[in-house]
DNA sequence: GCGACAG
DNA sequence: ATCTTGTCGC
């Protein structure tokens, strides 16, 4: 696939003000509202093309992974390695991540309808996560599909959620959406029978989506673990690349 | 100064 | 994210 707008990819400019200020652009160009077609249904139908995308580390190197899927088979993988330039900083993830991640998408011969990529979208202080990065940079609908919450608060507790339960993730005072806002949802992909807990998932829009769509298209995506299909298989894969089977 | 912080 | 043994629970 390729890149939509060139400024966009996310390659380490100079200083972190600049960072700040191409992610204040990336926000103002996201789409945070349905705006491409792709379903839950046309997930679930094989009708859309979803590709997980997730990394892996090596020293001072970064291998990206990316699974295709159609209908839950995987159709194609590629993958990427490029030099780490700057150290993780909470909020310029995609400056440290978005270059293999991109290099990978750019190697593969189809082009998907839906990107779910690790890590947060508009759930985020500028409204500019990982997932909306890339998500705008092709101008592709992306979801981002984070472990834990970087900002924002969620609407009411999210332990002791069933399997499917979702709860509002409101924007706070460190985020440049107003607050309360809906920004994202804590997402209950799987839970156990009873005692032990399994902690949400935090899943937001990239680009092309509304918060509630994101998280529906996750859902639709499927899977035996706690993360989607898409996300776990790439993740697999990169391990693989980063070991060597 | 204190607390929070995707991967 | 990554480094890793043991350990709890279905």
């Amino acid at each position: 696939m390729d890149v939509a707008a060139e400024r966009f990819r996310p390659t380490r400019p100079g200083s972190r003000e600049a960072m700040e200020r191409l992610q204040a652009e990336i926000a103002a160009e996201a789409t945070f509202e349905d705006a491409a077609g792709v379903t839950p249904a046309d997930v679930h139908s094989g009708d859309a093309l979803v590709a997980g995308v997730d990394q892996a580390f090596l020293d001072d190197r970064a291998v990206s992974a990316v699974v295709v899927l159609r209908g839950g088979e995987v159709i194609a993988r590629e993958s990427a390695v490029t030099p780490l330039s700057m150290p993780y900083v909470p909020g310029l993830l995609a400056f440290r991540e978005g270059e293999p991640i991109v290099a990978a998408l750019e190697a593969l011969d189809v082009d998907p309808d839906l990107l779910v990529l690790d890590g947060s979208g508009r759930i985020h202080y500028r409204e500019a996560g990982l997932a909306a990065h890339v998500g705008v940079c092709f101008d592709v609908p992306a979801v981002g599909v984070a472990k834990s919450l970087l900002c924002g608060r969620p609407r009411r507790a999210t332990d002791a959620l069933e399997a499917g339960e979702r709860v509002p993730i409101e924007a706070d005072d460190s985020m440049s959406a107003p607050e309360e806002t809906v920004v994202g949802h804590a997402y209950q992909s799987r839970q156990y029978p009873d005692s032990t807990r399994i902690n949400p998932l935090y899943v937001s829009p990239g680009h092309r989506l509304a918060a509630g769509t994101a998280t529906d298209l996750v859902a639709a995506c499927g899977g035996e673990y706690k993360l989607p299909r898409p996300t776990r298989l790439a993740d697999r894969y990169a391990d693989e690349l980063k070991t060597g089977r």
